[in-house]
DNA sequence: GTCTATATAGCGATAGAC
DNA sequence: GTCTATCGCTATATAGAC
């Protein structure tokens, strides 16, 4: 990798901050610029339009997801539990360049709608080896959706009411997991590991 | 109730159609004039600020919610089996005002994320005497949040591959619901209609 | 590679005629 | 109740100095 200079990183990292805390409205380039700690015309020089800017947070996401993807197979709990687990946010890279996503996908950005999709694409893929038919993997990306999507939809990271109960944790979580593993898991000795349509 | 006048009604529609189709950055005053056929002196008679349009919006989706709590009460197949059906895009009035609000919350809107908690909590007090424990409640809640989320992704309406076969339909979708059903089902003779903490 | 200064356009909202 | 005209602000993007 030709390793991407630091203050490029640094202002796609204000960028996502501000579209998770604030909502795309508020991701402009003036306020990406003094988050960052650049000026605009520095910020330009990196990304040269908002268009750049959006691609560079698609980009992100879809490297931190093939990442992830690794992590999942080797997960002794299995795709499954591994990837509903880890749709309820906990802050990672991942889970930051997901929801900032969203919410451009959300504002109108084909670009992140697209991105949104493909990677969405991915884990399915990887995941439907391992449940035991189309209907448990709808149930299960659906269900990590659902996730993402309330999670989303909290701004306020002070507001422990933000996602208003709605988003199980705890043993509430654990529940919730052992409640789908079960439904869809696939039947002993079919495909653990092999291809299908 | 007082019938709100006419061309308040068409700035509304205009509003929810932009949001859902161009999403939150293409709603400005001047579009949704244009598109509802007034001026923008005409829209901010009825609407006084851009945060008035929004809280219609809201209202409207509030409304819709209460009419359809009603039949989901009176649907023969169970509340469950009628939530996930009917979270799967129709195009109708309800589902229009969901995404559209939808798509504003993800804009930073504060007023339409507050609407869409307080919709999506009296839907759930109404499910929740007819599934087992509150692991079912979230799974169901978050599968219909799912479903949203993917149909409020696909922008372009004529694009089919818009949600891009993670929206089940026809007898995929079907299978599901049975899949959700079974998995969710109150023990017989529990409390079909009764009160719960 | 990063800055300041500025061009250009679009937005929300107001004022006042009809 | 609806219109036109316009103000003031903010946004994206460019030009060019350092």
């Amino acid at each position: 990798m030709p390793r991407p200079p630091l203050a490029r990183e640094r202002v796609m990292d204000a960028y996502e901050s501000i579209l998770i805390d604030e909502g795309g409205r508020a991701a402009t380039l003036d306020a990406v610029a003094r988050t960052a700690g650049v000026s605009k015309g520095g910020l330009l020089y990196h990304f040269a339009s908002k268009d750049e800017l959006a691609a560079g947070l698609v980009a992100r996401l879809e490297a931190l997801t093939d990442d992830d993807l690794l992590r999942m197979k080797a997960d002794s709990e299995g795709p499954v539990a591994y990837y509903v687990r880890t749709s309820v946010m906990e802050d990672d890279a991942l889970d930051r360049a997901l929801i900032a996503t969203t919410r451009l996908a959300q504002g109108g950005s084909v670009i992140a709608a697209a991105g949104l999709r493909e990677v969405r694409r991915r884990w399915a893929d990887a995941i439907r080896p391992h449940v035991r038919d189309e209907a448990a993997l709808d149930l299960v990306m659906l269900l990590s959706d659902g996730l993402y999507f309330n999670n989303s939809l909290a701004f306020d990271p002070a507001d422990p009411h933000g996602a208003d109960g709605f988003v199980p944790t705890g043993e509430g979580l654990e529940r919730l997991i052992r409640l789908v593993t079960q439904m869809t898991r696939a039947p002993k000795g079919s495909e653990p590991a092999s291809s299908e349509a």
